[in-house]
DNA sequence: GCCAACGTTGGC
DNA sequence: GCCAACGTTGGC
């Protein structure tokens, strides 16, 4: 089992939005990067854990947790003319970009803001630590169990 | 809303 | 296949 960090942004799809899905679960669509996408197709298992974080909003901060509870299928929205994540070059005979399926897991005690994520000295390796970039990024299983303590304090 | 960082595109 | 230009992300 391994661990990840999904952002996303709250006016758009926060947690709560999760949690009050049907089945507290859905296809996370829209991911368009490729170093995402390999992540999601290469490396993710049904059962992994997932870190919800909150970006783009008034403070960045992992507020919870979801599970991967369908493995890699293809995004549809990149058909979709009329959807932002349309993407001209790909078919459906040859698909570019996929996404996963989650669930709702829990709500941290606490939210783990960026700013203490940053401050951490023990926490080194996170990608989030360095360029913000990445929208699906791996957690090591030292530094969940850390943030999960953090949101404990 | 600004702007730095970085990923992607496309001309050569 | 390089690299400059461009677009996007995301913290502040």
């Amino acid at each position: 089992m391994a661990y990840w960090l999904f952002k996303t942004e709250p006016d758009a799809y926060s947690l709560d939005d999760l949690k009050n899905a049907p089945e507290q679960s859905t296809f996370w669509e829209g991911i368009r990067n490729y170093q995402a996408r390999n992540f999601m197709r290469d490396q993710m298992q049904v059962g992994d854990k997932v870190f919800i974080y909150h970006s783009s909003c008034k403070v960045p901060a992992v507020v919870g947790i979801a599970k991967v509870t369908e493995g890699a299928q293809t995004d549809p929205y990149q058909f979709d003319a009329s959807s932002d994540y349309y993407d001209p070059k790909s078919s459906p005979e040859n698909p570019r970009w996929i996404g996963v399926t989650v669930q709702y897991v829990e709500q941290l005690p606490s939210q783990v803001t960026l700013k203490a994520i940053k401050a951490e000295d023990a926490i080194t390796e996170l990608a989030l630590k360095k360029a913000g970039r990445l929208s699906i990024m791996p957690v090591t299983e030292t530094e969940w169990l850390h943030i999960i303590a953090m949101s404990k304090r």
